[in-house]
DNA sequence: CTGGATACTTAGTATAGCTATG
DNA sequence: CATAGCTATACTAAGTATCCAG
């Protein structure tokens, strides 16, 4: 209603033309190649992040238009409180700053702390003991009714459940299909709890390392080197990706090497003293990685059939477990493999080894009551655990970065799906408290004490722009930003009000936008960018996302920076689906839901690499329209050999027989006949193979020059077309039945057309992400509903899985 | 508060696997 | 009926959020 400002959608409001601007000119390139971070090279940016500021900006110094100057005098006073956090003196302030900031907020409802209480009676926090606790208390509240009877019997089920359960699937299945659990419609889920009951068979491991063949080595200044095993190992890790870019970047090879020699010296060292990473030759090793993957691919349908069939039989085990006496899926129950660490960007890591997880590294999570799956043999579970307050089923540490790395259910399983639903619910909620949180933060804007001005400001940008709340990165990550920790250089103020932010984000994937902002926020940059601030200082200097979190919660329960990203995108969706008209066949619903999808996806900065055939598949089609084109102008001229008065009479249907230049045409007849002189050589060649292993006897060769002379005709025939402008119709033709065949052409010539134009639009933009993260299933349930779309076109079956809640209980009327 | 630890979501890419096509 | 050309899935890195100890 209101149209000001603060209420458009962020979606539209800096692009507002309605179509896209086009990405390329968003960011003209993909970040930058991965290895131009390390300290040397770059002298571009002499400013890598600056933990320390020199001195206090203070708010506002001479900035003349600022109106909220004179007040800022005074706050400026409080000095104290408006240090950049890292400055702070550990005391005393928060509290002050709080407490003068409540009054304010009209909107906020404090309740939160308060609501917990269930958890509380429940859970007395990590300990629960999963049986007892569990089964009190959340234990199945409502036990929907299907589930009961199947296993109930052996609740420890997985371990026998399994053996029989495979052979008789496909009687159960029916059975299974009917019982499966709705959780959604079991009502309530928060609480501590995660679980009342969990049995699973642990995890896989990778297979062991396979040795080279003897003859295959690694060559060091031109000799070959008989390595110890475990350092062969890691010589093939790199070995085998010497065709790739990880394999150039130096410091890549650098954390590469540094292992590799460290994992030779833990083995006893070889016969050479490898001192120099340029000596080293994969090339023998990358030759037999090649061949494995090419006689791999080589194998027979039958043989690969059989490989997969036996993998499958093997993890079946571990790929279900049975939560809270129902069989769910495990997602990723596979131990990583060891390997050379990929990290993405300028990683100062990459390349460093992936050392191998041993059973004695990983953490079991499962009832108490579960057998304890047995380790793999001469090994031990470095421990079993009985946390029902979490839902992973095993847990290892990772040697790269010392992270955790868990071992979670499937998408589609209840516990994700429920935090799921959970995460939307919260979204839409947001709804309810936009409008206050704006109004506020529009306030806030000219705050007098930093701190507000800077949480207004950075609301402002997160909401507007979806941008990530941007916690600290250490100097052993890639240098990458979200909101919080912009710096200096991110941004470059253009007056009157635009804003250009360029710096990488998440995944070191580039966010470039030249962006309108309100003059207000524009002024508060400039505030936050002013001297002594520079480049490689915070502009946000006395904000943190948890400052900004615990804020955000005084608006709303489980409100976060992440929220706003997930509102936006999902009411960006609710609004594009508004705007589309119920008409068209399915093809083109598809397409404009595509590009609904398609804004959010831009909204949220979702890049992909342009695929390297992009620009030949384009062309590709290209081509194949302008041959339609022809043909369909060829059909219309043996309309006017038929009957000539037609041009007179029917003017407007024949304009465009004059489109295209005789050239183009010539270019058209020689791609068709080359390909046509192509196909022909290679049936020829197909059919002769056939005959061969049939022992017939073969083609002679004179049958494919036939045939290409056949060809030279046609292509003859077309050449006298063109010089003359004229196209003979075939013998029994009329102008009825052509007409129909330029309306086959129309209508091919459509669906190609409209194909090119969203494989341009989506070369570097990628939906997936958005359309499994952000955007609200039941938007696209709806959609499929409300416009007959069948939902099998707008979800794989993947995410028809995962996102069965939402399919199951969303209507054509449902709103966000 | 800070910093580290923990647990969970979000992300792009490598590749397995499928489908159109010729 | 292979194979090119893709799309869907698997994989795992890289975020966010929150809690806890010091």
């Amino acid at each position: 209603m209101s149209s000001s400002e603060d209420d458009i959608p962020l979606s539209q409001v800096h692009d507002d033309s309605g179509d896209e601007m086009p990405l390329a000119k968003r960011h003209q390139k993909r970040p930058t190649p991965p290895y131009t971070n390390s300290e040397d090279e770059d002298e571009v940016v002499p400013t890598k992040r600056r933990k320390t500021i020199k001195r206090e900006p203070g708010v506002n110094d001479s900035d003349s238009d600022d109106e909220p100057l004179s007040k800022v005098k005074d706050m400026d006073v409080d000095s104290e409180d408006d240090m950049p956090l890292s400055k702070k003196a550990p005391k005393t302030k928060a509290k002050k700053e709080t407490a003068k900031s409540t009054p304010k907020t009209k909107s906020a409802p404090k309740k939160e702390k308060s609501t917990t209480k269930k958890e509380k009676s429940t859970t007395t926090k990590s300990k629960a003991t999963d049986k007892s606790a569990s089964t009190k208390k959340a234990a199945v509240k409502k036990e929907p009714k299907a589930t009961k009877v199947k296993k109930e019997a052996t609740p420890n089920g997985l371990v026998k459940d399994e053996t029989p359960a495979t052979p008789n699937t496909q009687s159960t299945n029916e059975e299974e299909e009917e019982e499966k659990y709705k959780w959604w419609e079991a009502g309530d889920l928060d609480g501590e709890v995660k679980w009342d009951s969990l049995h699973h068979n642990g995890v896989v491991f990778p297979p062991p390392y396979e040795p080279l063949p003897k003859h295959v080595k690694l060559y060091y200044d031109g000799k070959p080197v008989s390595l110890p095993i475990e350092a062969e190992e890691v010589a093939g890790f790199f070995g085998a990706m010497i065709n790739t870019d990880h394999a150039q970047n130096p410091v890549f090879q650098k954390n590469f090497f540094n292992d590799f020699k460290e994992v030779l010296e833990e083995a006893g060292g070889c016969d050479v003293d490898i001192t120099d990473f340029d000596k080293m030759d994969f090339t023998k090793i990358f030759n037999h990685y090649d061949q494995e993957r090419e006689r791999k691919k080589a194998m027979t349908r039958d043989e690969k059939k059989r490989l997969k069939e036996e993998k499958e039989k093997f993890e079946e085990p571990y790929k279900y477990c049975m939560l809270n006496g129902r069989k769910e899926m495990v997602g990723n129950f596979r131990i990583e493999p060891p390997g050379l660490f990929r990290g993405r960007g300028a990683h100062p890591k990459t390349g460093k080894l992936k050392r191998r997880v041993m059973p004695e590294q990983v953490t079991l999570n499962m009832s108490k009551d579960c057998p304890v799956p047995p380790p793999p043999p001469g090994h031990e579970w470095g421990e079993v655990r009985h946390d029902n307050t979490v839902t992973w089923l095993a847990m290892w540490k990772e040697n790269i970065a010392d992270n955790q790395k868990y071992v979670r259910f499937a998408a589609n399983s209840s516990v994700k799906g429920q935090s799921d639903f959970k995460k939307f619910e919260t979204a839409r909620n947001l709804k309810n408290h936009i409008e206050d949180i704006r109004k506020d933060y529009t306030k806030m804007l000219k705050s007098e004490v930093m701190q507000e001005r800077q949480m207004a400001t950075a609301t402002y940008l997160i909401d507007k722009f979806a941008l990530r709340a941007g916690g600290e990165k250490g100097d052993d990550e890639a240098d990458t930003v979200g909101c919080c920790s912009l710096r200096f250089e991110h941004l470059t103020l253009q007056p009157p009000h635009t804003v250009i932010f360029d710096f990488l984000g998440k995944d070191s994937i580039r966010f470039y936008q030249e962006v309108e902002v309100s003059p207000q926020v524009f002024k508060n940059l400039r505030i936050f960018k002013k001297a002594p601030k520079q480049p490689g200082d915070d502009l946000f200097d006395r904000i943190n996302p948890t400052i900004l979190n615990k804020k955000f919660q005084t608006y709303m329960k489980g409100l976060s920076a992440k929220v706003f990203r997930t509102y936006n995108a999902s009411k960006t969706m609710q609004d594009q689906i508004d705007l589309i008209e119920n008409e068209g066949t399915v093809a083109e619903k598809v397409v404009k839901f595509n590009a609904a999808n398609r804004t959010v996806a831009i909204l949220c900065n979702h890049q992909r690499t342009v695929s390297k055939n992009h620009g030949e598949s384009v062309q590709k089609i290209t081509d194949k329209i302008k041959e339609l084109m022809w043909q369909k102008i060829r059909l219309k001229k043996m309309m006017l050999s038929l009957e000539p008065t037609l041009k007179k009479k029917e003017a407007k249907y024949f304009h465009e027989i004059n489109d295209i230049s005789k050239e183009d045409q010539q270019q058209i007849v020689d791609r068709l006949i080359a390909r046509q002189k192509d196909q022909a050589e290679k049936k020829f060649a197909r059919d002769n193979e056939k005959l061969k292993s049939e022992k017939k006897p073969l083609l002679e060769k004179s049958v494919l020059k036939e045939r290409m002379e056949k060809i030279d005709e046609q292509a003859k025939e077309y050449a006298a077309e063109i010089k003359t402008g004229a196209v003979e119709p075939k013998a029994k033709a009329t102008v009825e039945k052509l007409k129909a065949q330029v309306e086959t052409i129309e209508s091919r010539l459509q669906t190609t057309q409209l194909q090119l134009k969203d494989k341009e639009d989506n070369s570097e933009v990628s939906l997936g992400t958005s359309k499994l993260n952000y955007i609200d299933p039941r938007l696209t349930v709806m959609f499929s509903k409300k416009f007959n779309v069948p939902i099998e076109k707008l979800f794989t079956k993947t995410l028809r899985e995962k996102f069965q809640w939402a399919i199951e209980s969303a209507d054509a009327d449902w709103k966000f």
